[in-house]
DNA sequence: ATTGGGAATCTGGTTACCTCA
DNA sequence: CCTGAGGTAACCAGATTCCCA
């Protein structure tokens, strides 16, 4: 078994996976993504990918996501990522002429109309991040925001209500520079901003820019928003291998236990049958061409009548040739002691590379 | 009044780019 | 012209703060 497990950004991918049905999902509860997308890089792979990458974007943007985040794909965390319907949600860095196209001429394609807040916050995307406007003392546009789409089920009093609230805030922050304003995102923001997520786990300054230009918000709260979302996936992803690991080491716990309740039962009976002491000590060695378990026995002094040398390695496909005594006894011996054995001589019978490399 | 989620902020690290001696 | 140092900007992860439902 191969225990190449780690929390958070796998080193690499755990190739386990491939090889062990018996490590599946039913078994344990969450599909094993662990560590096979693009969150098992290193950042500086990353980094140094998405440079690469952006080169034919020129200085318009520093770093892109060349891979979409696989990582959690597969967990039950997380809602079915690939379904939803490319139709359904348009990206503007996907779709070039965004800007020219009619709003929602196709019902549902936009989505997002009820977010068409008339030219708010066009100062605000023109900039990015600058400090003045994208500063979090500006609210204006991202209330603005959050003020027309919400307010479709309202009472005036709440609308006034959250109208005042925005003229205090605007206010405090004109003349408080620490004021901190706290936003909701509305849902229709947040799954728009998850099926970009699902496209692209980080963002380039284009992305960003359309996205905050899409959803009315400031670029700098994209960027927020993308940056805890990395920070939340990731936890997640801890979490699941901390749960992972867990019961990786109960069944390890577990299959200890019983090898160590077999070994006291071979050792009950050894003393009942000393003949056991004639077994060639064994040891487990793996094949370097397709890494299953092989064994090699070391026959030791004299014990079985003819064996004179003192040390000598075969393999098992000639253990024991000579002895032909307790023949029975010693079947029964190996069967319980070496399980693989009749399928490891099976398969270096079969490679003749097992023959040559032992 | 309390609490959890999440938006926002802070901090430290990295990299690319530019300027200049 | 080349090179290395220094400065700057942008981005990120991680930790933390703190607002609000």
């Amino acid at each position: 078994m191969e225990l190449a497990l780690s929390l958070g950004d796998a080193p690499k991918p755990f190739t386990f996976l491939d090889k062990t049905p018996k490590l599946s999902n039913k078994d344990l509860g969450f599909c094993m993504g662990l560590g096979t997308s693009s969150g098992s890089r290193s950042s500086d792979e990353k980094t140094r990918e998405n440079r690469e990458s952006e080169e034919d974007d020129g200085d318009e943007r520093r770093r892109v996501s060349s891979d979409p985040p696989l990582q959690l794909d597969l967990l039950p965390f997380t809602p079915v990522l690939r379904t939803h319907q490319p139709s359904q949600l348009r990206f503007p860095w996907l779709t070039d002429n965004l800007a020219s196209e009619p709003a929602s001429s196709d019902g549902p394609g936009r989505g997002l109309d009820v977010n068409r807040f008339p030219t708010v916050a066009t100062a605000a995307e023109e900039t990015d991040d600058g400090a003045a406007l994208s500063s979090p003392n500006s609210t204006v546009s991202s209330f603005q925001m959050d003020f027309c789409v919400r307010n479709g089920g309202r009472s005036k009093r709440d609308l006034d209500v959250e109208t005042e609230r925005a003229s205090s805030r605007a206010s405090d922050d004109e003349e408080n520079g620490s004021t901190r304003k706290k936003l909701r995102l509305s849902k229709e923001q947040s799954a728009f901003l998850e099926e970009s997520f699902k496209e692209h786990s980080t963002l380039n300054p284009k992305q960003k820019l359309a996205l905050a230009k899409q959803l009315n918000l400031r670029p700098r709260q994209v960027e927020v928003w993308f940056q805890n979302r990395r920070a939340r996936t990731k936890l997640k992803q801890t979490e699941v291998d901390c749960e992972y690991l867990k019961r990786c080491c109960e069944t390890l716990t577990e299959e200890n236990r019983r090898l160590q309740k077999e070994l006291q039962e071979l050792r009950a009976l050894k003393t009942s049958q000393p003949f056991y002491m004639q077994l060639p000590a064994t040891t487990l060695t793996m094949c370097p061409s397709c890494e299953r378990v092989a064994t090699t026995t070391t026959t030791t002094s004299g014990t079985n009548g003819n064996a004179n040398n003192n040390t000598t390695a075969t393999t098992t496909t000639t253990t024991n040739t000579n002895n032909t005594t307790n023949s029975a006894a010693m079947s029964l011996a190996k069967a319980r002691l070496y399980p693989f054995a009749s399928q490891v001589q099976a398969h270096m019978q079969q490679a003749p590379a097992h023959q040559a490399a032992s």
